[in-house]
DNA sequence: CGGCGGCTGTTACACAGCGTTACCAAGTGA
DNA sequence: TCACTTGGTAACGCTGTGTAACAGCCGCCG
């Protein structure tokens, strides 16, 4: 019933990346391979991601400046890291912890194992038991409020607006990529975890359906804009609150 | 469904202890650091602890005595301790398993090292009895409050709702996992203990019943939401007390 | 021992959400 | 302007969910 995970692979070794990639979509998982951290951030910025494999060793920016530059990121400040380090020393211990990895890999390593990781670690992540927890968040645009843990969205009238699960998914990816031209293939993935299909129009309908109940006058849209060609664009800026 | 368990770590080298502060406490463990014995002395009178990471090498009262202490001591007689030692030494190890010691660990470790032997003592110690059970607490949320000894349900007026064995076990799993979307495989584990097999509605129902019940309007839920394709979500905070 | 009542899972049906399709309008380039 | 592309949305059918009704199970009590 849930969506299937989607993996971040972060790897220069082309094969590696391939191999592993193929292991794990054989188990189930969508998995994006990437080949650094520049391709990661762009990777980051389209589409949801689960967990991050990442390498140690990389062109450009290495592993451990990129997990630090993961983690001071607030979106991105939850993903958990897998980190793979090239060498079988007894991974320098204090370094692997500095990383801020979740769990860490010496290469090389048996791909049942990098599996067995994934699951633990996204169970980890997914069991949060959070209770007192710091989500209590909302967020807020032109005088909307979205309550993220309750799945609420109030008008600036303080209205409870009622969405369908779909609809209030596509608000989400929308609020948390403001101000930015998403694709259709870029939303599709962000509100449903799926990719697109040819001639597929279900992004087109489900904006239409989420602007009849959010916007003012839905025949001239202002907070959901069209880009023709291009996908849509989320006006507002948002901000978040406790 | 216990809660997360709390471990003190106890070393003088402020980044060790930070860095392994955040390592455990990405996975699942509420951590706090303490730099000597005198420290910790305070950190044990002031909150529960599970389990205790404790360095040898320490300014002021070393690590053997204190672990001394804290078995003559009523209160922490049986609190595992975990006992970091800076060389391999053989001696150190005899005398720190003699002292009382749970488990040690030679220094340079592996996180995953600290990690799996806390993970192991952790679950001896659980695996005991609780004896005295005094697990008299109360979980409020909404002006409803779930008195988890009595397995009691009362709402915000004060009144007494009956609940069925069935209806209370889902109540529970839900209160214990708020404002996270629970599939019903995660509902029919944790309520039932059992998993789902193909056409099963048994949850579905259960919530329909349970709606029924607590909530204002059955037929516009708030507390326990549906999300298509989803699952249910427990929308309130819950806050434990005493 | 048999009948009764409450609880739980199963089944059936009604209904709402979502994706697909189709058609029309708006935009674009010549 | 026309021809063509792109997007908006009504309508329809499939699928998932809510819930009433029913049946089996179990404990209780006469």
């Amino acid at each position: 019933m849930d969506r299937t995970p989607h993996l971040l692979v972060v790897d220069d070794d082309r094969e590696i990346r391939s191999l592993v990639a193929q292991f794990l979509t054989r188990h189930g998982y969508r998995v994006t391979g990437v080949k650094d951290g520049a391709e990661m951030m762009r990777a980051l910025e389209t589409a949801r991601v689960d967990l991050i494999v990442l390498d140690l060793m990389l062109p450009g920016e290495d592993g451990l400046s990129l997990c630090r530059r993961l983690r001071a990121t607030p979106d991105t400040a939850q993903t958990p890291v897998i980190m793979l380090t090239a060498m079988g020393e007894e991974t320098d211990r204090i370094v692997g912890l500095e990383m801020g990895a979740d769990d860490y890999l010496a290469k090389p390593f048996s791909p049942r194992e990098l599996l067995a990781r994934i699951k633990a670690v996204l169970r980890r992540a997914t069991a949060q038991p959070v209770a007192g927890g710091a989500t209590g968040k909302t967020l807020q645009f032109e005088g909307w409020s979205l309550d993220v843990a309750k799945r609420e969205l109030r008008s600036p009238d303080g209205v409870l607006v009622q969405l369908s699960a779909g609809e209030y998914d596509l608000l989400v990816a929308f609020v948390e990529h403001p101000q930015r031209v998403l694709t259709r293939d870029q939303l599709l993935d962000l509100a449903r975890g799926r990719s697109a299909v040819p001639f597929d129009r279900s992004i087109d309908v489900q904006v239409s359906r989420l602007r009849r109940k959010i916007e003012p006058d839905p025949a001239d849209p202002t907070l959901i804009k069209t880009v023709r060609g291009g996908g849509y664009l989320f006006t507002p800026a948002v901000v978040a609150s406790p």
